[in-house]
DNA sequence: TAGGTAGATGCCTTGACAGTTATATAACTG
DNA sequence: CAGTTATATAACTGTCAAGGCATCTACCTA
């Protein structure tokens, strides 16, 4: 019950989602992040480190550069989270959702 | 661009989520979180005034009783900044809600 | 009104964490 | 190999927030 969520945890920093929203659109060299954000190149990689260790982003070596890019899985799981709460503002659409969802479980 | 988001920054604590967990089926006084956390009465109060702050909740007096209740915009703000990385890990289902959106804006 | 209950607030201590600078490591380039 | 580029790590510092205890306030009841 609401155990973890490393996600919302390491989230809560404004500067790792301004990380994750420049890597929204595919992955990036660090370089490209220290750019994007007002911040030492130092800064991003420890903010990146504990992005990593929560499991949101993943790396991969190109020679010297390190090419970061999203994880979606914690998300994924926030956004369960998240569900348990949805029926206080959901709409008719979302009501569709979770009836089909229902029938989705029932299969 | 991934403004404020309140919500996630004070929900990042747990014992916070934890008394939105408490909330999730309706108002509650102080006492009962008390109860339903290990912690003291003045942290309790503590949080809920974070929370408050936050809008995540709302109270109403009763007597000398202060009954909390939830109060949901926050959350759905939440809800919004997830779904730009929701396609990410979404589902048949996910893209059916997507393409309804989209139709939904367009009228 | 005196006493009791429910909750909020003030003050203090402590620990965690973000940021900086300096330095280390690793790989490429001439 | 020497120098340079790209990133990580280390050591240090300052800030801030969470928790505890004590106290204050408001309301209820005998």
């Amino acid at each position: 019950m609401a155990a973890g969520l490393a996600a919302l945890e390491v989230l809560a920093e404004p500067h790792r989602r301004s990380i994750l929203e420049l890597l929204r659109d595919g992955e990036r060299p660090v370089g490209d992040l220290v750019a994007g954000l007002r911040m030492s190149q130092p800064a991003v990689s420890k903010h990146l480190r504990v992005l990593k260790a929560a499991g949101l982003v993943d790396v991969r070596a190109d020679a010297q550069r390190r090419l970061y890019r999203i994880r979606p899985e914690p998300l994924a799981e926030l956004d369960e989270w998240l569900a348990s709460y949805r029926h206080f503002w959901s709409t008719q659409l979302d009501r569709l959702e979770d009836h089909l969802d229902r029938r989705r479980q029932g299969r």
